[in-house]
DNA sequence: TTGTAAGCGTTATCAG
DNA sequence: CTGATAACGCTTACAA
């Protein structure tokens, strides 16, 4: 591979002259430029980034730390990531490491010189361990993270109103008592669609029972499962609001083996909004979130602190989400919305 | 940040007894190591991966290189290729990049130097002119592209086998008359499963017919315009395949909403078995392929290759598919299976 | 078993 | 405008 030397030797100037030329300098006459980068191109070279970021100290790269690469939603947020960081000119390092301290830790040191700040998504509850692991005044921006003391600026969705506004709706139509199903019980996110959904019931008078409240983890088999014991329960409910949609699909298919139907019998609903959401039978009424817009949100709030632009202050953000409206709560239009 | 002189520095020893307690060289007195690991604990210290890298010109780090940061596939091949990368203590630096040469160079050059291999996913049938743009001799695995003289391992999956399967499986059911919903048009594994449907149709004598070829992307939104269409047809075929089952996914809801039913008036069925694919309605009969293995395998192959285990040679695999068969095609077992 | 010192490929600081 | 040359933080002969 071609380096810098090579280039500088086989168009007559000096090394310094070449690289000049890779960071636009204006010190460079244009017959010069011309000549090393047809050098260049003919060699075939391109400048060496760790060499480049060892005397920079910086590599132009974000590392991005998930619990784990799984689903929908990691893919969606990884690809507003990479959207953002690309136009900017950055890398993007992923990693995925359990939320405890050590795994934590061991991921951060071995990105150490390798990445400029970091995104890390720690959606358990008790991730505060972890976060510390963190190299003090290091970029960091927290995804989905509860809140902690840590100083990091800190971006995720509005759960707690979306699961609130959920619940009215279904009230709205007239449904008294409406269940949920849970998300993984050590789950910010979770946590917060929980809070949400009770604060609803109590505020708007609809019936509490613990036995409304069935335990999930997010994917179809848990909602499957959940739904066959809601309809098994003594004073069935009218309305069912699962956690996320994954775990809404798995309700469908199991009010549907049952014998029901939805909305009739039992209204579903989700959270997410998950592209195919619409084109389910019945089209699902959920809660949409835009997850690529939360990676785009969570990269331009670390380039920025990364540019100098903005001093890291603890901010705390959440994304607001919208209402989706289909057949499955009893209330939509007829067709694939 | 602390660097290796601050400890050395503070532990009374070298540079030199510093890095070879981090590189595990069995030159080091045992008390000796221990005092620099204790120091190196209290300074915090970890090794600057740009500096070493430098040095070792090994960066410990493989770069995916994929069309579009889109969709269920290319999160699981994520996932494959994080977890096999981890435990080889690899990281991952992922970019998406349009597969035309240009798009693909930059990526490259900007990766040089930071990677010591490339995964690189390019199931456009015209990537051929991407790949030119990869400097020669550098350790790189193809994910489902073309055949190609590159010269590079290449690995994708059986469409082909998986396609032709479907359509026996189905034409065994009886049906004669079956369609096909396409993936996009210069897709690689589009165009396999295109192929494999055709020489399945020809070679079971069913009927062929342009009109039962209809174009797709993909897409829940083709899948249901694509059914739409086969519906309004003069003569309606008895089954339709979709190349994948986001499309299926579509397909029947179109055939919901036309007051039809499956598999009774027309069999779906798709492709990739997604996790939910067992809980619509019917339960989708599909083609499964396990995603997280193909990029665990490409993972596998580089790192081979890396660690001059294995001279790359232009080796090529397809990863075998599994028929599975539930409701919606007419045969399966009713419940979730 | 340990230390010294020469790089690795860049960029930055000076002189010219 | 251009060229020497000293870093950047680390590994690795070669010496001791």
């Amino acid at each position: 591979m071609a380096t810098i030397k090579d280039v500088a030797r086989l168009a007559g100037v000096s090394v310094a002259t070449v690289s000049r030329v890779y960071n636009d300098s204006h010190l460079v006459r244009e017959d010069t430029r011309e000549r090393v980068r047809q050098v260049a191109q003919q060699l075939g070279y391109s400048p060496h980034g760790a060499a480049r970021s060892l005397i920079t100290s910086r590599t132009h790269t974000i590392g991005v730390l998930l619990p784990d690469l799984y689903g929908e939603f990691f893919s969606e947020v990884i690809r507003g990531i990479d959207l953002r960081s690309q136009q900017e000119g950055f890398h993007v390092l992923v990693s995925s490491a359990r939320n405890d301290g050590r795994s934590l830790e061991s991921a951060l040191r071995s990105m150490r010189g390798r990445v400029d700040g970091l995104i890390v998504m720690s959606p358990d509850m008790d991730a505060g361990a972890g976060q510390r692991g963190l190299p003090a005044r290091f970029p960091v921006v927290l995804l989905n993270s509860p809140p902690s003391d840590s100083g990091y600026d800190s971006l995720g969705v509005a759960n707690f109103d979306g699961a609130y506004a959920m619940i009215r709706h279904l009230a709205g139509l007239g449904h008294r008592r409406i269940a949920i199903i849970r998300g993984a019980e050590q789950n910010f996110d979770a946590a917060e669609r929980l809070r949400g959904y009770r604060a609803a019931v109590a505020e708007l008078g609809l019936e509490a029972d613990a036995a409304l409240e069935l335990p999930g983890d997010f994917s179809e088999a848990a909602g499957h499962a959940a739904a066959l014991r809601l309809l098994a329960l003594p004073r069935r409910p009218s309305a069912v609001f699962a956690s996320n949609d994954g775990m809404a699909i798995g309700a469908l298919s199991a009010v549907r083996e049952a014998g029901l139907r939805v909305p009739e019998d039992l209204a579903v609903t989700g959270f997410d909004d998950i592209p195919m959401a619409r084109y389910l039978d019945p089209a699902l009424t959920s809660v949409h979130v835009d997850i690529t817009a939360l990676g785009a949100s969570a990269t331009d709030w670390l380039l920025a602190t990364l540019q100098g632009q903005e001093i890291p202050g603890a901010r705390r953000e959440m994304l607001p989400t919208t209402l989706i409206v289909r057949r499955s709560c009893g209330a939509g239009a007829p067709g694939p919305a």
